[in-house]
DNA sequence: CTGAAAGCGCTTACAG
DNA sequence: CTGAAAGCGCTTACAG
């Protein structure tokens, strides 16, 4: 081992404040019962040995670890380095709610395939897990029932659906929806297509699919199935999407993308096959990412607030954590436009 | 608290084995001093109760946390959601690097001017750190002084310096300066600005500087000081800062930008100058971030493997933690061709 | 190969 | 207001 000097315990500092290792855990608890005179004996002792409590030992006296972890899972397809901008900024902002919470933050990367329930919680690393990740909600489902079960305590991002397994915040996708048919529709365009998968194994896409619908429906536009296509969310599914529906032949006039990276590669493939993004093609995504500001043209999108969510999930899971009910959560969606649906 | 079934303890195990608690603990660490069938009951009763070992007790006995921690800090300045895109990518490299090496990790995101210097390390939660982020490396070196004082385990991500405090391990910037200038000087450019810092307070930032001015140099180009121009690594300071060279009056044809948030902001004030790019100028980034690929027009761009440098950070790391000697190292950098450089 | 026992560094009733 | 003591769940010398 490196050398070091070994660490100062609490009987060190009751040793150079002449008081019991008791009292020095009751300084440091903020324990009423303290002397002022004895508190800051010990105060400056702490100070002085640069003394910080063991939170293992703490943690495992207390059952309580002070720290949650949070599980992003993504699809085994995806490359490596290709995390989805928007659980990035999720992770950027939910880090930040646990700091505020003095809580630690334990991160790991899982693929929706593994073992991954209960691990963290049941080691006892965490008081409770944050899921985050898209991935087959069919499959997912069963996952999130054992952890009910288990009494695992866990909030997850994602779509708040009816009978759902345990606690979710999640963006109101279907609201989202229909501020995008309404815009699109708003704007004169007639045909929109749907680059997504909009099935019940994507609910948060199926979601934003049938708020678009909706609108449609209400104006008179049969609904037309040739119009969705089925993509992930990554740029090469969009780019593909988009191809795929050009070689339908059928018409449209607008795409409305269920995630920014998709419409992204979407407009790759619209634009090398000669159209014109938005005059030929108006173009919507969803999320919000960094890249939708300079990408070109610029997206018009479906903004969540990132930083809001975080919070929200880190309260929720700690509510859970201490024994109180919580209620899942739909965070409100709201639209930026700018060039690409030519607006 | 929730209603959960206690969790099994290594006793629990133990009488249900009909072994002692030692026993089990033996099973479990792998001893090889166990007997075969002996070791099977532990092993079932262990499956048959869903036990996980207590990793807080054994850390707490074993004085080995099985935990790094990853401390990301910006500049108090950043939007909150704001985080640069390559740290992120670093973050989702490190993370899987962690768990091949079986270690958890801990994130926490913290200002330069935190009193981060070990707290983590201090209060034996992670057994090292990871640093991670820009910022003022004069700020900085007094800091990581006194982590290699404290004798705290670290590695660093950044510059690496001759008589640097601590093992570091990064790009090498320099070289990955020189590809940038020999690739513009080989399209006929002659005047090459550069957006960012060029001071000792941003050492990568510095070293890709002078790597382009030394190709510059033996091209027989003279220095040119109106062509540098400050900028930390966003959007905005690339626009600000390619602005402020605009007005200074003096020619280029070509930009070299620090970083590629830089070099996207750039192109922006360029663009809305009326100057085209690449036929006017020439752009360049370094990072190549994701969005590098789709910003119009695709940025050529500096790679730094960031796969690579997550494994490598992880694995130094843990041999400093071993008590092993560990090298500072630097990564080579590749240049990648699109189309802002006009090849 | 296995068990009994000490101890990692805390927190918190229990007495006083 | 304070101290002595038990105990959180492990690991690992020490005996046998």
């Amino acid at each position: 081992m490196a050398l070091r000097k070994t660490k100062a315990t609490s009987v060190d500092i009751a040793h150079r404040a002449g008081v019991s290792q008791a009292t020095v855990s009751r300084v440091l608890r903020g324990s009423p019962l303290v002397n002022a005179e004895t508190r800051k004996r010990v105060l400056d002792a702490v100070q002085e040995l640069n003394y910080k409590v063991d939170r293992r030992a703490s943690s495992l006296r207390t059952q309580r670890a002070g720290t949650l972890a949070l599980l992003l899972f993504e699809d085994p397809t995806e490359d490596e380095s290709n995390i989805n901008p928007f659980f990035l900024s999720m992770l950027g902002s939910i880090t930040r709610a646990c700091a505020r919470h003095h809580h630690d933050l334990l991160v790991s990367f899982q693929q929706l395939s593994d073992d991954w329930h209960a691990d963290y919680e049941d080691s006892m690393k965490a008081d409770g897990l944050i899921l985050l990740g898209y991935g087959d909600y069919v499959d997912y489902r069963p996952k999130l029932e054992r952890l009910v079960e288990q009494g695992t305590h866990f909030v997850r991002w994602g779509a708040v659906l009816p009978d759902q397994p345990g606690v979710s915040i999640g963006c109101d996708n279907f609201a989202g929806g229909r501020l995008v048919g309404e815009h699109l529709i708003g704007l004169g365009r007639r045909s929109i297509a749907f680059l997504g998968d909009a099935s019940s194994h994507y609910p948060e896409f199926h979601a934003r699919y049938r708020g678009c619908e909706l609108v449609q429906r209400e104006a008179g536009i049969a609904e037309e199935p040739a119009l969705q296509v089925d993509a992930l969310s990554s740029e090469e599914e969009g780019y593909e999407a988009a191809k795929a529906l050009l070689g339908r032949g059928v018409l449209f006039d607008a795409v409305f993308a269920a995630s920014d990276l998709i419409a992204i590669g979407a407009i790759r493939a619209l634009l090398e096959h000669g159209l014109r993004v938005p005059e030929d093609v108006a173009v919507v995504g969803f999320d919000d990412i960094a890249m939708s500001r300079f990408c070109n043209p610029p997206l018009t999108t479906v903004y969540q607030d990132t930083a809001h969510a975080g919070e929200l999930l880190v309260e929720t899971l700690l509510k859970l954590v201490n024994g109180h009910a919580a209620q899942s959560q739909m965070l409100p969606a709201k639209l930026v436009v700018r060039r690409s649906s030519g607006a």
